[in-house]
DNA sequence: CTGTTAGCGCGTTCAA
DNA sequence: TTGAACGCGCTAACAG
């Protein structure tokens, strides 16, 4: 719908076919000269470049791909509800530009999925996929446990590469951290320093970074002769701002003597908080392991260890690998997999509260 | 190319005729079910609908485009280079925020035209439109005095809208700030308070906002009845990072007794180096007027005044409008204009020096 | 070196 | 209510 002034005068879109017609020549000898193919006599080129440059011809960028069957976007997606994905501002930004210090030398487009999520998780975010408008997609986080739509991505044969790994796939073309070895590490630091009862306060309820935490604190406990106490295993979600009351509760009971924040949220106020609120003390009746995004940097002051994921890191090295795939470098899929880090926690800075994906949700 | 795992059991693309075929109908009748369209009895359509479902069809986005004539994504540009555009970090994460609350009910496909720039600004930024991937786009940043190309982005009558104006094309689709009456109420509050030797440091050589600023500039001049000497006027270009040096060359003439900082780089700190080194103290030798895009924040504590430049308003606006002319509820193009406010600096806090759109990029 | 022809997958027209 | 045929704009195979 436009307003008369736009309307009466559109611009004529021009064809291949008008360029022909115009030079005298056959579609096919303009389809040559446009993707500088051989066979064309030098002076009939320079003709047809000449008319192409003046009436500024763009092939239509559907056609072309019907045709040669070659998508036209760089795709981005986010396979989870932001309430489950921890997709901060700054690592969207990140994301950004690394996607253009990668993809702007080739002149992609990079085009997000905008597909919006029920309560249930229940849209597709592949549909950029299926209907052939992303010729490769990089999913930004981690999967559901039952995700049924990765595997025919994966069957797709288009270049792809997940945040985040899953079980149920394992040969997923995927750059992630193994927080399996995260939870285990955690663990086994706090057995070490004599702790029996350790709680676990832990996000992705239902995605595979939660079932990788759970296995590697198992892990730990079982090497120890110990057995998993399901009651000590706190859930919290990201949009709920829970993380204060969750704390809270778990640390009523007394015997519980040791906690790991494995809830991703890197919200150091809130777990204060929620220490102060139950009466406990940091280094007296309590030790904590947290983790962090950010390399050197403590959630709380007043923590024993932190273990940080090198998740960007890890994408980083990720989206190498997926142009590698994408311009044939390479072949795929992609199998990047960080190992988290921990570190007892020595005067290193605090990080600020992270904000949300897009603050304009809440 | 993939390697032999994916390779071998790619999942056959389903067409609408592979669908006509397995429920022994007509691709006609498949194209009505899956758009929802009458004409179809009951049994037939629920027998097509769950094969549809079964095998997850999506129809080809670039056939259907090429039919129906309609376009996939909204599609986002920046028409000039990086140097000149002074679209920072967080006004990328902003305008995302926004194309996110605006477009994602809708389902869109947002896409980032990645065409890289050479050192002359020499790539088509509107190539989306014309390859006719883009139903509406999104110009960010100001455009070029002698920009041709908008002319028939234009004349395309696809929705649009250009985060600026320009004096070539009037009835461009823009939403902006006005600069004219920027420089001209910074030049006049100055020229109030007794200053007749007015610099001006500005960016956007060559582009629209910079012509703006010197016609705001000179017209209060004129109804002063002073002069324009063009040695007061300094530009600087975002990249480099001169805007130190340039302050400290411009200052060097003593008669000069006032500054309108309308770089918008935002860069306080720059500036006041610059100051140091010329030897000048703001308050007693030289009276600042600075431009800043946030409200109520002040670039340099010590400026006199500063002006307040509503871009974002205007852009959230711009948007808004967009959609209702995507959407059929409003006509194109769309004049949006906003003017910048003039306000006493007293206390407000500082800008931080902000980042470059891409830090990778320096 | 150049033209003819076919067909990518879809929606639409027209006929049955 | 359904199907056959056509064409959107382009590229590739083949023929001259």
């Amino acid at each position: 719908m436009t307003d008369d002034s736009t309307n009466q005068e559109n611009a004529r879109k021009w064809t291949i076919y008008d360029i022909a017609r115009e030079a005298g020549v056959s579609t096919n000898t303009v389809s040559k000269v446009f993707n500088r193919k051989s066979g064309v006599g030098p002076e009939t080129r320079k003709r047809i470049e000449e008319i192409i440059q003046r009436v500024g011809f763009a092939p239509h960028i559907g056609a072309r791909g019907l045709r040669a069957k070659q998508n036209a976007c760089i795709g981005v997606s986010v396979p989870a509800p932001f309430d489950v994905a921890p997709v901060s501002q700054s690592f969207l930004l990140w994301m950004f530009a690394l996607l253009y210090r990668v993809f702007s030398v080739h002149g992609e487009y990079i085009c997000f999925d905008l597909s919006p999520f029920t309560a249930r998780g229940e849209v597709d975010y592949a549909r950029g996929i299926f209907e052939q408008l992303f010729k490769a997609c990089v999913l930004v986080g981690p999967l559901a446990l039952d995700d049924k739509r990765i595997h025919q991505v994966h069957k797709s044969g288009i270049p792809y590469m997940v945040l985040g790994r899953l079980d149920a796939l394992p040969e997923c073309s995927s750059a992630a951290v193994d927080y399996v070895t995260g939870a285990y590490l955690s663990t086994q630091y706090l057995l070490r320093r004599g702790h029996t009862r350790i709680a676990m306060l832990k996000a992705f309820q239902g995605y595979q970074p939660g079932i990788e935490r759970l296995r590697g604190y198992g892990r730990a406990l079982e090497e120890a002769g110990l057995p998993v106490d399901k009651s000590l295993i706190h859930n919290v979600k990201f949009g709920a701002k829970n993380v204060t009351s969750v704390v809270e509760d778990m640390l009523q009971d007394r015997s519980v003597t040791a906690l790991i924040e494995s809830s991703a949220t890197e919200d150091g106020a809130s777990v204060r908080e929620g220490l102060r609120r139950a009466g406990r003390q940091p280094g007296r009746d309590i030790e904590i392991v947290s983790w962090t995004y950010k390399e050197n940097a403590s959630v709380l002051r007043e923590e024993a260890a932190h273990l940080w994921l090198p998740v960007r890191e890890a994408a980083e090295e990720g989206i190498g690998r997926l142009a590698d795939w994408i311009y044939g470098r390479q072949n795929g899929p992609i199998q990047v997999l960080y190992q988290p880090v921990l570190r007892e926690t020595a005067g290193e800075e605090e990080i600020e509260k992270p904000r949300r994906l897009f603050e304009t949700l809440e």
